[in-house]
RNA sequence: GCGGACGUGCCGGAGUGGCCAAACGGGACAGGCUUAGGACCUGUUAGCUUAGUGCUUACGCAGGUUCGAUCCCUGCCGUCCGCACCA
């Protein structure tokens, strides 16, 4: 096996030492690519590395055709995650702090030094200072041509004032708004939390969760129920009220509102003002009645153990037709007269009591609640499971198939998700509802506190809907060219939804709001930008001019005056119009590769934010998408443990097995599937590709080349740069890494020893040129061996010589091959081993001119008659009795059709020549005969391009 | 539910109106090389059939448009992804 590894380190040093990828401004036309910069984390991956690979392989594709490369790659600290890692370890929390020790086990060996590291990152700033070196080192690992010196991270304070930079334009613009939100909220903690800082959050999401509150007028006060349909209301019988729990009844505004303890508090949190006034026991409710909204009538108020003062408001409005804890409630008090008595209840009223049906839901009756339980038996509420399983499953039916019935006055007709949002606004315009926010599930941080929604007033909003603001990014869009097209129309989409979006944290890394700190700007709002960073990072460091708005406004849009902006950044003139320059020459990117999966996040950002800040020539020019990572048909988790991670990467395989792998198991868009045991083959093959590479670089000599194969080998090089432009990185692959491999091996068959050594000298170069991109240290080393002294990385692009594309030659050598099958078979046919003679009979000269004449008619036409009328005009008539049969054979399967008639003279020539070649191969003389030439039968049913066949 | 994508051989996957039994790769089978294994080389890998280089069927299912459809249209079935405050 060839030692990948040795050869990369080599190649990785020796670009270093040559700086050979650090991008510098000149005359040159300039390619810029960007891609999704890594967030930190303890290991990459080949999730990490498929991005970068791809990104890298154009990028040095592009170096090729002569471009002045920039592939810069900065690091993402902001938002929880790093934090979160920091927090867990203060904590001691044993499970991450083995985590985190065996990622630094992988750098450090020494146990008291890792312990100590482990332990630092207490700190957050140390985990970024660890891990940033190591990603970096990492990455190269794979053979990127990136230049560090630009590198950052989204902490670094230049990036930090671009950021601040942006969000002052965006509140001056006024693209930046503050108002009511909801979030969820640990009050014990005192802040927001998110999926991270909840128990089990990752596996089991929770999610915030409507609710409407509806008030049943009871005396001077109001019962307040919560229901999360309120389309359901016109079915309601009565209320429910757990006859053990106590209710509390406070002041609201100017109402007296009856609810659970529980309630208030959750209300508290969601910008209420609520005064309690007394307690009121559950059971002393009971047997009162209330008044309906919608219903506009007094229901009773009945017991119920399913009213869980913890949920909602404690209080359930009973729809029994619909809600199955309903249905059996009441099922409940109706069967049993001992048990209204308990409660002081008249057992008949209670009897009188029937489900209202109200909607009409695809695949049940009139009562839903009542048909379900009945089917899956269900009788008392101690059935928890079952009834909440009945429960969705009527959920669901009647959300998406539901049609309100009749009774339903003014909204009867409409679909339920209509109706539910036209009954919410006439509850909240008649003020007999209100609003309020629940966890989707009962939900604890991870310091065992209990989880709320609360509403945070001065919540921070990027308003996409500002004036102005979104024709601007469809603008932006409009101008952008997108790989795959087909993402276009999900762009507009995702842009006409795009409405506010909180763009603040109260807790996090990052970049805090100018003016507010104690905001800090979230993770994906930080990040839209950063990509002109690129071009200045290194400027700015070296110079360090005071990053002001006047600075970024010169630099960045070309606002202001120099002389001022240098005296103000305190940085002479002359600096402050290099970096402007610097900027101007890179900026904007020409690329953005990246994962479909930022489409509606990220990469609509990404626009909004160019839409707002930047003219127009300073707008992205395109973006490539590629698609998923799995790892042996499954998405990767530790779990499962088939991550696999760069470090093992490239002490299994390094980088060419990898890169070729990569690219060539999968289109770019497509999911790409780690397998080991194709990694493997990759392996092998490469190994025998670089063995085949290395003996044409010894075997060679200059003198004559064969046509048809140069030929070929000359359209494989036109096609694999059309394949690499369109960012097609499979079919390049295949080019180069089998196709071409297949044209060589025909090439040692057919050629002798010394004509192979012509074709090897004309193929070394062109084929190491066209690998040098996706395999380049292997491309490098067999550079050097065949002679050349330069680096392989930053040479030439082959360019097609279209002279040497000979259709007609490849044409004749298929012709060859064909016929060499053809005969195969017939001796099969006729069962004969070994011939002992073939005759080949070339057709006559009518027939090539009648199948050229024909080509052309069915350019116009595939209509027989007409094709017939048009070729019995002509000298053909005469072959009319063979030409009726032959048309709609022709017509029936046009691919008999030659691509190039050759025309009898050249076909009886050419087979002349190559009567050697077949003779050798089948062992036994061949003739070669005009048909028209001959009284043999056979001859008859030759055909252009398909000689008749004679064996003995 | 809404929005999007997809469904081709044993498998991964090309093709996107006639040049397709289907590129390229993998697997399987047979043969060669080899002490053996690996690697490598040759052939076969839908069915049928034949003195003639062919025929028939196939690209989720059912229809339609067309001289002609894997490719366009309609419906159905199935799979996957996104639905926001999370990087």
């Amino acid at each position: 096996m060839v030692d990948f590894q040795r050869m990369q380190k080599k190649w990785q040093d020796a670009w270093q030492k040559a700086k050979l990828f650090e991008a510098n401004r000149s005359d040159c036309e300039k390619f810029f690519i960007t891609i999704p910069y890594p967030y930190i984390s303890g290991s990459l991956h080949i999730g990490h590395a498929r991005v970068v690979t791809e990104a890298d392989v154009y990028a040095r594709f592009q170096r090729m055709l002569g471009k002045n490369v920039l592939f810069p790659l900065a690091f993402h600290i902001s938002g929880t995650p790093v934090l979160g890692i920091s927090l867990a370890i203060k904590n001691k929390d044993k499970e991450k702090i083995e985590l985190y020790k065996g990622y630094v086990r992988n750098y450090i060996t020494e146990e008291i030094e890792v312990e100590r590291i482990v332990a630092s990152f207490e700190e957050p700033q140390k985990i970024v200072d660890f891990f940033v070196p190591k990603m970096k080192e990492e990455f190269s690992t794979l053979g990127l041509s990136v230049d560090w010196r630009r590198s950052f991270t989204s902490g670094d304070i230049e990036h930090q004032k671009l950021v601040e930079w942006q969000f002052k334009k965006y509140k001056k613009k006024g693209y930046l708004i503050q108002g009511k939100y909801p979030v969820l909220y640990s009050v014990a903690l005192g802040n927001a939390v998110g999926e991270d800082d909840i128990i089990d959050g990752d596996v089991d999401p929770v999610e915030k969760q409507e609710f409407v509150l509806v008030k049943f007028r009871l005396n001077d006060s109001f019962l307040v129920a919560a229901t999360l349909r309120p389309e359901t209301l016109f079915g309601q019988t009565n209320v429910w009220v757990n006859p053990d729990c106590d209710y509390i009844i406070a002041k609201v505004g100017g109402e007296k509102w009856i609810a659970s303890e529980e309630c208030f508090e959750k209300l508290k949190l969601q910008d209420w003002i609520i005064t309690e006034i007394s307690k009121v026991k559950g059971k002393s409710l009971l047997g009162k009645k209330c008044l309906a909204p919608f219903l506009e009538k007094n229901i009773l108020i009945l017991p119920s153990s399913h009213c869980d003062t913890d949920r909602g408001t404690g209080i359930v409005t009973s729809v029994p037709s619909d809600a199955p804890f309903d249905w059996i409630s009441l099922k409940m008090l109706q069967d049993s007269p001992d048990l209204c008595k308990k409660y002081g209840l008249t057992h008949n009223e209670i009897k009188k009591i029937n489900p209202i049906a109200i909607i009409d839901s695809k695949g049940y009756g009139e009562l839903p609640a009542v048909e379900l339980c009945e089917q899956r038996k269900i009788f008392s509420l101690e059935q928890q499971k079952e009834l909440t399983e009945a429960t969705q499953e009527i959920y669901k039916a009647g959300f998406h198939t539901g049609i309100m019935k009749e009774n339903c006055s003014r909204f009867a007709g409409m679909n339920t998700a209509h109706a539910r949002e036209e009954m919410k606004q006439e509850l909240l315009h008649n003020n007999t509802g209100a609003i309020m926010f629940e966890p989707s599930r009962p939900a604890k941080a991870r310091d065992g506190s209990k989880i709320f929604v609360a509403i945070l007033d001065n919540q921070w909003f990027l308003d996409f809907n500002a004036p102005g603001w979104k024709e601007q990014a469809h603008n932006v869009l409009k101008h952008i060219e997108l790989v795959p097209e087909k993402y276009r129309k999900q762009f507009e989409d995702i842009f006409l939804w795009l409405d506010k979006r909180p763009c603040a944290r109260r807790r996090g890394l990052g970049t805090k709001l100018p003016f507010d700190q104690q905001w800090v700007i979230e993770s994906l709002s930080d990040s839209t930008v950063y990509m002109a960073l690129y071009p200045l990072c290194h400027m700015l460091r070296e110079h360090k001019p005071l990053l002001s708005d006047p600075f970024f406004d010169y630099v960045l849009t070309g606002e202001g005056n120099v002389t001022d902006v240098a005296k103000q950044c305190n940085v002479p003139k002359k600096i402050v119009e290099d970096i402007r320059n610097e900027f101007n020459y890179w900026y904007p990117f020409d690329q953005r590769h990246t994962f479909t999966a930022h489409l509606s996040n990220h990469l609509s950002f990404m626009l909004f934010a160019h839409a707002a800040l930047f003219a127009r020539n300073k707008w992205p020019k395109k973006i490539t998408f590629h698609g998923m990572v799995i790892s042996e048909g499954t998405k990767m988790s530790k779990s499962k443990g088939n991550v696999v991670t760069l470090l093992e990467l490239n002490n299994d395989y390094g980088a060419d097995v990898f890169r070729a792998f990569m690219c060539y198991s999968t289109s770019v868009e497509s999911t790409f599937n780690w397998e080991t045991k194709e990694m493997e083959k990759m392996k092998t093959h490469l190994s025998s590709l670089y063995r085949l590479l290395e003996e044409i670089t010894v075997h060679r000599s200059k003198g004559k080349l064969p046509t048809a194969l140069v030929s070929k080998v000359e359209r494989l090089t036109e096609k694999a740069t059309d394949y690499f432009k369109a960012m097609k990185l499979r079919e390049y692959t295949t080019i180069t890494l089998f196709e071409l491999v297949n044209v060589h091996k025909k090439a040692s068959k057919r050629l002798s020893r010394e004509e192979l050594a012509f074709f090897n000298n004309y193929l070394i170069d062109r084929w190491l040129l066209l690998l040098a991109p996706l395999v380049p240290h292997m491309a490098e080393e067999l550079w050097r061996m065949a002679g050349h002294k330069s680096f392989i990385s930053t040479e030439k692009w082959p360019i097609t010589d279209k002279e040497k594309i000979d259709a007609m030659a490849e044409y004749k050598d298929e012709f060859v091959e064909a016929i060499a099958e053809d005969i195969t078979t017939v001796c099969k046919l006729a069962k004969v081993e070994h011939p002992k003679e073939i005759t080949l009979f070339v057709a006559d000269h009518w027939k090539g001119d009648f199948v050229a004449l024909l080509k052309e008619l069915m350019m116009e036409s595939y209509d027989q008659k007409t094709i017939f009328t048009s070729v019995m005009k002509t000298e053909l008539q005469k072959k009319g009795e063979e030409i009726t049969k032959l048309i709609p054979a022709y017509i029936k399967d046009p691919a008999r059709i030659p691509p190039i008639i050759m025309g009898h003279d050249t076909e009886l020539k050419l087979l002349q020549d190559e009567r050697y070649n077949i003779e050798k191969t089948f062992g036994c003389p061949v003739r070669i005969q005009s048909a028209e030439k001959t009284t043999e039968q056979k001859a008859r049913v030759a055909l252009p391009g398909k000689p008749a066949i004679l064996v003995k």
